[in-house]
DNA sequence: TATGGACGATACGGTACCGTCCCATCGAGA
DNA sequence: TCTCGATGGGACGGTACCGTATCGTCCATA
């Protein structure tokens, strides 16, 4: 009953799997997610189709195994001591991995096929939406404890302030990112958050 | 050479090109633009393919021909008199759009394709996105002039603020719409635009 | 040195489309 | 009443995929 474990080369080998993940990326930017193609990546990443499906059971499976593991270089958001630098950093961040060349491609493809997909948007959402807010969060309680921000600042809207306007211009729009445009973006941030209604 | 108009019931009719016009679009909405298939368009609308091959000569022209002509209820902005009633009545319009349950599904699709297919870009940008923008920047223009917003205002950095936040949180985040949120926003804006920084 | 499963390659059956073509039928206007 | 092209239906060749199966080869460890 009990399978003793492979020996020799009869493991799966990474540089193989890291390869296919290379290819898998590289389709889903080019070609989109719904038409991923098996043969494509298989031909892309110069491997036979067996190799993925020793790995997979299905096209869907390794999409969204691929999309999971798709982390990025970790996004950090410095604390720079004041709110004004604190979001200034933050939206340079934000715009740095909004213009990714390979994220930017994938992201409105998943944001699509999510509304069809809820897997997909199981893993969309957990690796990707989540841990950013919850950095972003952070950055703003620090401004509440500084005395910089009212202790009912409503950290919803804040969060959709910051990341909507670049997400929109950049994404959406498919604007350039004009440097100035940044500066007072920034100004309209600090304005909607700090003033008194 | 030249051929006289057709006589009798050999005219494209109407009635039928409306039938495949909503199938198009359900199929849009149900299965995206790259999964759209002229099969099941023409068995949707309970005609034959070759109706479809009668007006468009490729599946690429029919979409973007339907999509071009699928403007929606006018959408207006409406003269309150003052900056805030505008922007509540502008960001209730807003919703309303991006809650239409068709061009809610096909929207998304669209933004991800047209990355891919600047022909679509250019449909989606002259019928959806230029009239739009034009209306507000009136709404903003009124504000100036009643000397609620400074002579210098950002124009651009004013559209993007109404809009962004809205679409993020309905579109990406596909989150409720709370009609609290609505006013906290509105406020939020309010205040980046007429505060001094 | 023997082993056992990963490896690339490719054939396979099955499905889904695209765009073309042909058909018999229909019906509003000349 | 006659005309002529639109109509729904569907066959057709061609292409692209999915997921399975079957090769012979390769190789790190037990």
């Amino acid at each position: 009953m009990t399978r003793r474990t492979p020996t020799g080369a009869a493991v799966l080998q990474p540089t193989v799997t890291q390869a296919i993940t290379e290819a898998v990326l590289d389709e889903l930017a080019e070609q989109g997610y719904a038409r991923l193609s098996m043969e494509a990546v298989a031909k892309r990443a110069g491997v036979g189709k067996s190799a993925l499906y020793r790995r997979w059971s299905s096209k869907q499976e390794m999409a969204i195994s691929v999309i999971s593991e798709f982390s990025m270089e970790q996004v950090t958001v410095p604390d720079t001591g004041s709110l004004r630098g604190d979001l200034r950093a933050a939206l340079d961040t934000l715009m740095k991995w909004l213009t990714h060349p390979r994220f930017s491609r994938i992201m409105p493809d998943l944001v699509a096929e999510v509304a069809r997909n809820p897997e997909l948007g199981e893993a969309v959402e957990t690796l990707v939406g989540m841990p950013k807010r919850e950095r972003v969060a952070a950055m703003f309680q620090r401004a509440i404890d500084r005395g910089e921000l009212p202790q009912d600042t409503d950290l919803e809207l804040a969060l959709d302030l910051l990341a909507a306007p670049l997400y929109w211009r950049l994404v959406v729009r498919s604007a350039e990112p004009d440097p100035a445009y940044m500066d007072n973006l920034t100004d309209a941030l600090l304005r909607s958050l700090t003033n008194p209604s």
